[in-house]
DNA sequence: GCCGACCAAACAAGCGTTTGTTTTGTCGAC
DNA sequence: GTCGACAAAACAAACGCTTGTTTGGTCGGC
């Protein structure tokens, strides 16, 4: 499909290192043709991005609401958000590379992006404000420093290693005090 | 400078999105005059690559001399990282950001750059490696989900809130287990 | 016979880079 | 001190290529 090849690449090589010709060639159509279906590169973006969102807000949700305790669920979307960010084929990686470069005034369409990307952030908030820590804890700076450091295993994950599941709870691990 | 309005430029839009006639442009020279000082675009970006890596790698070493104590040399390394990093005008944001998407054989140079990188991070894992932790905790994943958190400040820093000294202490506080 | 999907071909703009020429600065000989 | 020689630095203009996008036509299914 359509859109999946543009996650897919997007995903995998950056907005701008992705030509329209890119993904006319990967779905087996003409350059030209893709504007039929999108009026212009950006707003096809934009589609991947929703759909991106949509997805590992979707799987997060699902795998918190499978449990009860605060930390177990964290950790659960923790490795829902992991796994839709690491595992191949998958939209997120679209999501989240470009949210590095969103703070610059990178792309044209910052705005819509960055709305649908607090969206999605504020499930963690959620999250992160059930938890028992101890008093006087910054939970802003425990939000953004696990959202850091899971987003930043794109940079380092390889499929051998340790998996989206094993990451979640080692990270977990490391910012729980008992 | 030439080196220093490019970094600005690249730290700031990244390398695709930064074209030679931005950097000359910005110096106030003509496009092709540049070719006289860099034989390409790539050897330009590399050379200052290699200058943000020697800065911060300098500045984390001195901030960690200063201290013996293992968390407060991490501390102090971690501080000297952000602010390197955060404050306006460096070199080092321009090191960072390619580290994403360097992982996907973004650009041609990717062998040079990741070699630099590795010999920078080194620093820590030495500086993680002298630190009291309660035994089974996995040190590789405490260093990688630090420079994480550390490195996708970019995204979410604004001058305004918390000043770099500051997240590095919560951040470090959040992972002190005592 | 109409409409959506595609092809074929081109467009203007921007890219990194090259070329030939001119300016600017330096430095030793007179 | 002044001059000519030489090199570094910059200009002016173009190169070939890729980019996102547009236009006009073709074709098959409802």
């Amino acid at each position: 499909m359509l859109v999946n090849e543009a996650a897919r690449l997007f995903g995998s090589k950056g907005y701008r290192n992705t030509s329209m010709r890119d993904i006319a060639a990967s779905v087996g159509i003409l350059p030209g043709s893709l504007y039929h279906h999108f009026p212009s590169k950006e707003a096809l973006f934009v589609e991947v991005y929703a759909q991106g969102v949509s997805q590992i807000g979707q799987a997060v949700n699902d795998a918190a609401a499978r449990h009860t305790e605060p930390w177990a669920r964290l950790e659960a979307a923790c490795t829902a958000h992991l796994q839709t960010l690491l595992v191949k084929d998958s939209f997120a990686a679209a999501v989240i590379q470009p949210l590095l470069h969103l703070s610059i005034a990178d792309l044209p369409m910052r705005a819509e992006l960055v709305e649908l990307r607090d969206r999605y952030e504020e499930v963690f908030e959620q999250l992160v404000g059930a938890l028992p820590l101890r008093p006087g804890t910054d939970r802003r700076a425990f939000r953004l420093g696990l959202l850091g450091a899971m987003n930043w295993s794109l940079a380092w994950y390889r499929p051998g290693g340790d998996t989206p599941a094993t990451i979640a709870r080692k990270l977990l691990s490391l910012l729980r005090h008992d």
